[in-house]
DNA sequence: CTGAAAGCGCTTACAG
DNA sequence: CTGAAAGCGCTTACAG
């Protein structure tokens, strides 16, 4: 298209050097004396000189990107995680390319694999086969993580901040506590509800079948798991429900609220993750806090230590954090 | 790293044919006879070959990559902008590369718009400077815009959208209407803006000075712009609020209900966007619903068009569409 | 229908 | 410190 856009030979013939001191000078300066280095900037400068990435790249024998798996694009949650994501890989020269999961195919998968296509991975949905991912381009998984495929994990400690949301709906003196689950075959899912089960067991408190209600993480779903609370009789249906995201906390309390009940007078109600609004709803909301830009960061350092050939598979968990708001209340007697 | 990727030499030599050949049956099958053919992709099958992408992209003189500039990756409003952008590329056999450009440098917004980068680049920010995106690669610009930069706009019509908000809360009874404004210098502010005060001029009402509140289209603007008409006189505060995105508004009615107001009955409010959750907040959000998906997908094939060489600078205007909930109610007398 | 050869724009051992 | 030359892995006019 444009027969103007200068390359290396044409800055190269403009200072009287070899093309291969060009490159010096663009990649390895020091290489290079002083005077010819000074000449060499001035034709660069002079022509506009613009390094061709494509090039380099191929030479190099990488492409520059590392792309992010992301079950649902359109899901806010994965965006604070893509922004910590790309605060690393930007500032280290790497490209950050989405692909969303759902739409795509599984050879689309495949491509994303590929060497060709991508210097490595961030892999952010578990449910993806972990036989197209293994033996690839370097591969870090973050949040969620595919059974079976050995990889650095980026994640938090689900179980334990579990049992976090379930302590404390016990320390207000719920006993008939409910749970809302994430979907069905989620490892995140599995491991909430373990935990939740587990800190109950702990304190000598059963999650009874009745008080399970299957969510997948959406707004619809925790509307449709108050419905479900709704229709149980008063003296039976739980007191305090925990609830596998803020999403479906949300649709929870807004149904509940639709039906002229009350939040925590009526039902204690606790969320997971933290996204920023919820802080703002009525009432605030309680939720366990994950740190999700964090997690982007260190995903991507991971992935760029593996791809400077540091070997480190070793599991990083984050710290999460029970943030108190007023959805939910001492058990009244 | 690995010496075993096969490359188009490889098969070649395994089909005995040459490696021009090879390259036909992958891009132009239709110009190699049937017979070598088969045994050409019986050798790509054998040998396990996959096309390098990098090298086919130099050679192409494109890199197979689309821009998406987003001033705030972490702002879920993007993110199903982002979804419907990736549904059209994914397909068409680009890639989407993600860019944050408020976390970015201005010099790396320069490298963006690098055809050695990218071969187009979507602008979701009307704050970048014309002058670093003009006359580079392709370029369209998706719901904001930059002032003085011709490419094709793929948006709604934000005054018209204001309008709409405001004549609702007018039929509704309301004289007192205030205007919770965007950030200053934004674009999307300003339409909206004007477009609130020309609908109420249509009426024969006015946007008094002290009903326009400033924000920045955070939650937190939202509540700070709460506690400013709480603190007016009760008989001379707007009865009913227009707010420039949605997350302000959830700020807003989140303030005035800690202070014991209620929405809609001490003040109607109404947000814009349409963001997800806020059809579940109590009460539910009346609002202008952008069709976000749809500007992401229409902005891509723009650019797309854009690559195939046809030209079209015109704009796109997207409908929006008012969604009536619970926030807003007639005026009480 | 097929092949030899040049070239996309860089980088980097290898000499000197 | 610098240059000539090979090569990263493809594609495509040009011949035949």
């Amino acid at each position: 298209m444009k027969q103007d856009r200068p390359k290396i030979s044409d800055v190269a013939r403009l200072a009287g050097v070899s093309t291969a001191t060009v490159s010096r000078v663009i990649s390895n300066p020091g290489l290079v004396s002083e005077d010819t280095r000074a000449t060499v900037q001035e034709a660069i400068r002079a022509s506009g000189y613009r390094l061709n990435q494509a090039a380099r790249n191929l030479r190099h024998r990488r492409t520059g990107g590392i792309v992010a798996l992301v079950p649902n694009l359109a899901n806010p949650f994965f965006s604070q995680i893509l922004s910590g994501i790309a605060s690393v890989l930007g500032p280290a020269g790497y490209n950050l390319l989405v692909a969303d999961t759902r739409s795509a195919g599984a050879d689309m998968l495949l491509d994303y694999a590929e060497p060709s296509r991508a210097d490595g991975l961030i892999v952010l949905d578990g449910t993806l086969p972990a036989a197209a991912l293994a033996g690839r381009v370097p591969v870090v998984l973050a949040c969620e993580w595919v059974p079976g495929l050995s990889a650095p994990r980026v994640k938090i400690d689900n179980r334990a901040a579990a049992a976090m949301a379930v302590n404390h709906l016990a320390d207000l003196g719920h006993r008939r506590i409910g749970h809302v689950t994430g979907p069905q075959g989620n490892v995140l899912s599995d491991a909430r509800q373990s935990g939740t089960a587990e800190a109950l067991a702990a304190r000598g408190l059963t999650l009874a079948p009745d008080a399970v209600y299957p969510g997948d993480f959406s707004l619809d779903s925790g509307q449709r798991a108050a419905a479900q609370w709704l229709a149980q009789p008063v003296e039976q249906r739980p007191t305090a429900v925990f609830l596998a995201s803020d999403e479906m906390a949300c649709g929870f309390i807004g149904e509940v609220q639709r039906h002229g009940l009350h939040v925590p007078q009526d039902v204690s109600v606790i969320g997971f993750d933290d996204i920023e609004l919820i802080a703002h709803i009525s009432p605030p909301l309680t939720t366990i806090r994950q740190p999700r830009a964090a997690i982007g960061r260190l995903a991507a350092e991971r992935l760029l230590a593996q791809l400077n050939g540091q070997v480190e598979p070793d599991d990083t968990i984050l710290p999460v954090e029970l943030v108190l708001r007023a959805s939910t209340a001492a058990l009244l007697l």
